[in-house]
DNA sequence: TTGCTGCGTGGTAGCGATAACACAGTTCTG
DNA sequence: CAGAACTGTGTTATCGCTACCACGCAGCAA
């Protein structure tokens, strides 16, 4: 008797049962004054014609999806990896489904899924932003009453809630490290400054060079794309420079991969003629390699609190005003940087 | 006259536009028969309003959401994450979104996602399932109509569309490699044989020992997880046999990081004093560390031709038979093997 | 003029579910 | 033992959108 290619609806079940569709309803939704009996001649029409509620139909009536999107520039990237695993960690055991993003890094793209996420009527977005000119996309979800927290970058003028890693603090430590291995020619490889966590790296590196009376020299900081092949390119400028740096900061991990190949392909190499550190660990090449210095942040601690704010205002228990959270970040000594650490 | 909160639907575009909400519909749909003046001041409403039509709506009545599913055991694998840019592609320019799941290789968590999905109403899943007992939750979307496609592992019994590399060829090159190096006493790290690949790379790994006339030793092969720590265990094993194999094939690339870092672990080096090859290239660990010799299978072209077939079932352009197609992998030669190739 | 065709538009119904209320029968209260 | 309170169930009306059909009017052939 079951119809051969429609999908299977709450009528069918409720014409098996010989009950009233309503009467299914209440048995799906854990029902509240549903008889045993009729509550189990229910289960076994569902389970017998193999019923799955419709989400569409669900959404429609109820106007909430139970479905959170998570953004994110580059699946890839271990660091948002591990972001996406405690998003999604906490999102399920909250109750949402998690629809995952990746915009690549493109800001049109990142528009257009913004709008798919409206479209699919998601009831709240984490998002680590594309750059600061995200927050014309972001200002469409506030207009549509989607909640949104972002994760990793911050926006300025945007009041919302927002977990990021101390990239400021992090940035100067590293850079102090440097210094106080005696280098003072340390060359940056960054990318666009229309990303906060750019900026901010930035500002941690020049200020530990005041700090340490140093002098910055423009050159030494460089512009890059965020991926190894921008950081092949970074590190090849400086390496070409008449006065090459001693030592390089990268503004994260992918980065300072591509810096590593141009330092070798130059008959080079890390640590022994150019000191190297960079922001964020790499799960598994640190495995094969492990001797990058990094300034590690709480990857997936970032994915889990974000996601938590993103409930908590969803559901209507967070305080009006945005809330801002720092997390600070795991300095790892390893030997990319000429200290001596011992490896394994 | 915005309403405040609510969203905005067809129903307010209409108002504003003066028409109904009929002509909206068919404007936003590419539609057919409106006049130009009538398109415009409806296009006006669109953008002044913000609208964005429910795609719940939408694919309630239409009973098409345009959007497929893509479940992983791993989305941090590098090995599944080229598939999902892959996938994505495809999908992004056939017209379909893509929801993409992380089933941690976990059976249950993998039923969870299968229903969630049915729920959704996508309309075709393209998995890489956890094992052969993933074959009950397929039949469950069998049985709801919903298109699927198999990447990366097959299972026996189904028919559908299916893209895999060649596990048992490419096995048997890299076991032949390691013969041909000398080797006689090679160990094999892999995990439940539940899996196709695992079974295939298995069967590749006894050819090439029959072929040079090897007597498999039961003890050389190793079951484990299918992670770093598996790996690491895995080796751990073997290097404690009374007779140690003098290389090693692990079944994939994250099973051969932990085995190397066993290696190290024990004192040992790799290829100095056991050789090493795997399945499965690892993008950014192999920039660090570019020794590691492998069989790297196309795992984009997998993601792109497994949706390609998907979306032409879906569209009914395929033929009745499930396809399989079967890619050939690329033999990476570098230096765990003890073969001395240049680097770089 | 009479029809016929085609265009642009609107009306109605219904996709699959649930909110809100209604209602008969039962149990409790005093 | 009447009326209140509760229990289990059904009815109706949407949610936001589009299929489907109807309708008025223009243009055109006969």
């Amino acid at each position: 008797m079951t119809r051969s290619h429609g999908t299977i609806t709450i009528k069918d079940v409720a014409a098996r049962a010989g009950v009233s569709p309503m009467t299914v309803s209440r048995v799906i939704n854990g029902g509240q004054r549903v008889s045993p009996a009729t509550r189990r001649r229910v289960e076994e029409a569902i389970s017998e014609l193999g019923y799955v509620p419709s989400r569409l139909a669900r959404g429609l009536i109820r106007r909430r999806t139970g479905t959170l999107a998570l953004i994110v520039p580059d699946v890839s990237n271990p660091f948002f990896t591990l972001i996406v695993r405690g998003a999604e960690d906490v999102a399920r055991r909250a109750g949402y489904r998690v629809i995952l993003c990746d915009t690549r890094a493109d800001l049109d793209l990142e528009e257009e899924v913004i709008e798919e996420m409206i479209a699919h009527r998601v009831e709240g977005v984490a998002i680590a932003p594309v750059s600061d000119r995200s927050k014309r996309h972001l200002a469409r979800l506030a207009r549509f009453g989607v909640q949104f927290v972002l994760i990793d970058r911050t926006i300025a003028g945007l009041d919302c809630d927002v977990v990021v890693g101390d990239s400021s603090g992090g940035a100067r430590r590293l850079v102090e490290h440097l210094i106080s291995l005696g280098h003072r020619r340390i060359g940056f490889i960054v990318e666009s400054d229309e990303v906060s966590t750019a900026r901010d790296r930035q500002r941690g590196y020049l200020d530990a060079l005041e700090a340490a009376d140093i002098d910055p020299d423009p050159d030494l900081i460089v512009r890059a794309t965020v991926d190894p092949a921008g950081g092949y390119v970074g590190m090849r400028r400086l390496l070409d420079l008449d006065d090459p740096p001693t030592a390089v900061f990268t503004v994260n991990n992918l980065v300072a991969l591509g810096a590593i190949e141009a330092v070798r392909a130059s008959g080079l190499e890390v640590p022994d003629d150019i000191a190297l550190v960079c922001f964020d660990d790499i799960e598994y090449a640190s495995r094969l390699y492990p001797f990058l210095t990094v300034m590690a942040q709480p990857a997936e601690t970032l994915g889990r609190l974000g996601t938590q704010l993103l409930v908590e205002r969803i559901e209507g228990s967070a305080p009006d005003r945005g809330r801002v959270v720092v997390l600070p970040a795991e300095f790892i000594v390893r030997r990319s940087c000429g200290a001596g650490a011992v490896h394994a």
